[in-house]
DNA sequence: GATTCTCCTTGAACCGTTTTAAGCAGTTAG
DNA sequence: CTAACTGCTTAAAACGGTTCAAGGAGAATC
């Protein structure tokens, strides 16, 4: 394995020089640096990334925190951080927690002894205290999907609140009064920021209007579990024209539950998902959907810590918010009575 | 940021011996050992990871190539790579190529610049050449869903070629003749090799059961294209009662737009998918499909490049082959007349 | 009491870069 | 003619660890 010092001498040259060549390629002149690059080319050398971080205290790795990889949510962010950071020459160590605080903090360790330049995080809980260990520590930080929550870190998230009222408005206006919420724990952020978009809007409808909501939590947002649950539900009564799903794989599993049960969605019940995974549009029923952009989602954290990296004095922390999109396709439609209501208006 | 030093001066030791304490603790006095300790704790040093490799020539990091993260087999695949990188203290850097040669071999690069231990790597193509280069460079390799093709490599793969051969044997058993081949480009080896399966099972076929076989080939193995062309298939007329998919995906997509032609499945027509993906037990239809056992695969792949990494001289390099196994749900039935047959008989 | 052994600890060299102050030759200014 | 400047190049000092030959102190052996 060739070094610098290999280079210089077959070029002739100083080490320093041939490290000039490399880096600032602007101070040498022209003869030299065209030497030592074609010596560089036919050696095929690749400077020592150990030694240059050594020396440099900077090593172009950032690392990426997420709590479940094959969620296509996560999928598709952890793409967006992968553009972004190939686009600027960097490169990313993928950690997957399960979900798990233990192994957070064992990443959390692990990254920080590799030295990467920043840690892109949606921490499973509470992990503040950790985290703030990590900053101390000079690596910076960003949450994703999370509020920063006073810690000196920038934060990218989409507004799950605006998420909820999307999905609530949606079915409302179809003329949906009953309406059922199929979701997850309140302890995930999201869940609860959704729910509470749905109680805002539920404050903006008038009277008479107002639509009842049930909830139903499952403790794994799986299609599975979904499936199960639903059709329990459905055993003890349907009193409900629309569902509002956690997300798309509960959306699906809750559908088929209704179809075995002879329920056609949208004709008697309207579902709606929320991701709009890949799959959403060409399910056998295509989904509605709140669609986040977890793709643009992952680009901007990862462009947000990058430039905090390369240009730390006139950094400012900052939060950036997408909003989610209500995606329209089959598996909602008007109430019976509504669409009546609308003939005769 | 604490140094070695600084724990050195802290402890009132010299620096070799707190570098004891970190890897060889057996050499040290227990008294010693045990202070040392203590300081390391109280200031909570991390040994820095870089200073570590350039002088020791290793560190913990390996590479992951994959052509599409975003693919559910890759996503499994890979982890099984992080959760066995995790496990052997190892962390891995994911990269994506989306396909791309040009990326793969930047990649390729980066990661040799990065001074990984080694790379685990699914070449989108024939890259042979680029990854000879690798290896030159002491950079250990493991190819991963493809044979090592004269290279000195270990490899892991599934047995494609049984596959198809599972798929064909399982409609032909319920007495499918005529098969619809709904799949991508022959470029792709998985493609070509379950094709060979499939071939392979028809000779092991007698005369006049001898299903036909039809091809229809798809230049993206995405829903919407399946359905697409799918929807033109029927109506140019449906003259086949089996469908053998590449994957998932495009069975979910072959099932809406036969289901919007109001062809049941699998009443009127069987479809079997590739991959088994999360979702495919929770489809509308649940999927019979072949299963892959990605996370396996990538488990294994890494386990032998990190015994490989640690334990150079003892390795040779190895083959390790994974079958895949026929899960058979809802979307496959025996045909009409066969069903008759068998109340007949 | 001298010699050898053991067991620990130490100091220094080294890994491959970046960076900075100093050096050197030729030019320009005074 | 000297001094200051310009434009490149160089030598050497870090960076933070690992490793290894050598040292030192006490115990065991002769």
């Amino acid at each position: 394995m060739a070094s610098i010092r290999d280079v210089a001498k077959a070029a002739g040259v100083s080490l320093g020089t041939v490290s000039n060549a490399i880096n600032r390629p602007e101070v040498l002149a022209p003869l030299t640096l065209r030497k030592v690059q074609k010596v560089i080319e036919d050696m095929g050398f690749v400077p020592n990334a150990s030694a240059r971080n050594l020396r440099a205290g900077r090593n172009r790795v950032i690392g990426l925190i997420v709590p479940d990889i094959s969620n296509p949510f996560f999928t598709a962010l952890s793409m967006g951080v992968n553009d972004a950071a190939f686009a600027a020459k960097y490169v990313v160590i993928l950690c997957n927690t399960d979900e798990s605080t233990d192994k957070e903090s064992q990443y959390l360790e692990v990254l920080s002894a590799q030295n990467v330049e920043g840690i892109l995080i949606t921490p499973a809980r509470e992990t503040i205290r950790a985290l703030a260990k990590v900053t101390e520590k000079g690596i910076r930080l960003a949450l994703v999907d999370r509020p920063a929550l006073g810690l000196q870190a920038c934060s990218v998230a989409v507004n799950d609140s605006y998420g909820g009222s999307l999905a609530l408005t949606h079915l409302h206006e179809l003329g949906h009064r009953k309406i059922l919420l199929l979701t997850g724990s309140e302890d995930i952020p999201q869940v609860a920021d959704r729910n509470t978009g749905i109680r805002e809007s539920m404050k903006e409808i008038s009277g008479n209007q107002l639509p009842q909501i049930m909830e139903l939590r499952l403790d794994s947002m799986s299609a599975s579990n979904a499936y199960d649950a639903m059709m329990k539900k459905i055993e003890s009564g349907v009193d409900f024209t629309g569902i509002i799903c956690g997300n798309d794989l509960i959306a699906l599993g809750a559908i088929r539950a209704l179809r075995e049960k002879n329920i056609a969605v949208p004709e008697d019940v309207s579902v709606i998902g929320y991701d709009d995974i890949d799959f959403a549009g060409s399910a056998s029923v295509p989904l509605t959907s709140i669609s986040q952009p977890a793709y643009e989602l992952g680009y901007a954290a990862a462009e947000l810590i990058i430039s905090e990296c390369e240009n730390p004095e006139r950094h400012v922390h900052q939060r950036i918010e997408f909003q989610p999109r209500l995606v329209v396709r089959s598996s909602t439609a008007p109430t019976k009575s509504h669409r009546a209501n609308l003939r005769i208006s």
